[in-house]
DNA sequence: AATGAATGAGGTTTCATTCAT
DNA sequence: CATGAATGAAACCTCATTCAT
């Protein structure tokens, strides 16, 4: 077996446990998540998880990492890095809807994860890429005038919010939404960080 | 000791677990908040809090009962039933986030509850007063044709997100607002709210 | 209120108690049997149980006691010191038969108490009527040449037995007799003693 | 090591567990035996005793088969399948008696087990097959017209009750026996079911 | 690498007992 | 006398983590 089959069993086994963490995390909390049910649940023994990670709180660190890493793909366009921003805001705002609504499990630990004591224990230093690239959207946004002078924080907090409220109600039934309505859930949102003239 | 004094000991005493309960699991998150915590920091014994609640979920299920009836206070201003729409709006919004800035305790609860499995586990019948309210509100407002016609849950969701959203930029420290700022928060909310003519 | 009836009134809590008691460990066991589940059972505080009692142990000894007293009550009847041996055998062996069948309460008392620790820790020196009246008998007997000459212990243990057997089989509803199976069934247990000749 | 010895290192662990508990519920009753001292008496970690057990409960109703499957092992006998029916009765009440007699912890616990809600609390379709066997036997018996008829639980917990107390008598060293004296009362007990001629 | 039995600290809960009222 | 809130030791049980295989 090669090196590179290696790093991707390794990497399917890390996988599987990210997965196998996701499922039970959105079912029970961190809570109802032992190790013990992590491992049976992944198909494997809790020992090997502690090959992959150091302890718990490393592989929920690391889980958020690495559910962070996805959503900056989903984020992430080449093609349509010449879109004005209003479009290349409502495309984002909608890709990232769709992959929570797609991916449940990664929307429930995205937001139990904010709401933990976890959120905290992070390196303080470590980048996050898919901060900085939002970021980095509303400062050009700013500094071409289009956008209102406002704290970032409360922006992005404020954006995530509206599109985490959405994914949650699509999921739970409460309502049904075409790809047309999430495009104008997102025209709405725009329009209010607009400079009004 | 009269009837009524027992009464408000007994309050009292439920009221020091409540609290006890609410600074822990602000700073540590349910995890990091055992009984014996809670006990020692409402300064009593553990076996006590087993006299008021049957189980640790049935405390954080009550003390979550607790701190929806104190929102309700907060929304619930008689002197301001005779105001339009928009002033209503305009006043509970900030009301509800100047309580959460003054109560930060409860904030973190209310989020990390609205996360976490526990929230599946209430009486599925047990009277929600405070969103009983809030939808009273939007309903009379949709009558009158004054706000679009939306899915409640989606509008009490958004507006409720960003009442959070605020209040935790103005505790963490990353914007001061004056009470006029407030306003204008809740003013942009409104905005967002109306039929557009 | 008159002596007397201060003494009849305590003697009432206490018989409250002991039949409280009785018809918990019945149902659940020395285990399931808590000094404030006793009490509410019982109609009063778990504090006013330690007022008649030291601890729980001298509740059960106690108990124990009060359930012998009862017992010697059954087996003693001054009328029936003239019969003759087999006669009086067999009418005790069938009046605590039938006192077991009435008081279920105490049949699995007795038994439960005979098959635990507690029965070690009575004091050694306290005398057991019931016991004592039960060996004299059977000292009588023997001294008489009318039964056999055998462990007292044995003797009692055995028949004993033999009670409890008939009277849980019936209590079980798995047998049903009449006041004659009764004879009978003593009839049997006294030919097993008497000397063959 | 392979799985032949994993198997015997298995049964080992649980049988010490088994034998620890025995002991303890003998000297100190069902009551005096946490699991923190079972733990202590087996040597091993009171966790441990939770990979084998899912709780308390089930600790002490596997103890019950696994006792109960032991003394199936003393009461058959290949070999003596045929002699009469009273030879097999006496030879039978013998070895279980001196099975006891050897084993107090098991016949102290047999007793208390019985004595107790547990008794109740198994599965109701368990098959017990030392009672089946014991009541196949007095069934030919009555069939072949050698014993009289009788209620079959009536039978076997007071000729049950026989063995124990005269186990219990020597275990007090109240008595003492010689193989001769057991199979002489085992020959009294068998004189009690036959069919009078 | 993978396993899962074993550990034991620490969590939730129970309960005999006390004591101020 | 009676009460029942309060106590805290100790029970049962969980689970992150280790380690021999």
């Amino acid at each position: 077996m090669n090196v590179q089959l290696v790093m991707e069993n390794l990497a399917e086994k890390k996988k599987a446990i990210f997965e196998s963490t996701l499922q039970l995390i959105k079912e029970n909390g961190f809570h109802g998540s032992p190790i013990s049910l992590v491992a049976k649940n992944a198909c494997c023994a809790a020992g090997t998880i502690y090959h992959y990670f150091d302890s718990k709180d490393t592989l929920i660190m690391e889980l958020h990492s690495y559910v962070k890493s996805r959503l900056l793909e989903v984020l992430t366009n080449e093609s349509e890095s010449e879109l004005d921003f209003k479009e290349q805001f409502t495309n984002r705002w909608v890709r990232i809807c769709n992959f929570y609504i797609e991916n449940p499990d990664i929307l429930y630990f995205i937001e139990q994860f904010a709401n933990s004591p976890y959120k905290d224990r992070g390196d303080i230093n470590e980048e996050d890429k898919f901060k900085e690239t939002v970021i980095a959207f509303y400062n050009r946004a700013m500094e071409k005038g289009v956008i209102k002078e406002m704290n970032q924080e409360l922006i992005r907090t404020l954006v995530h919010s509206s599109i985490v409220t959405t994914a949650k109600m699509v999921l739970s039934g409460k309502i049904t939404v075409s790809e047309a309505d999430l495009m104008q859930m997102a025209g709405i949102m725009w329009k209010g960080l607009l400079i009004e003239k």
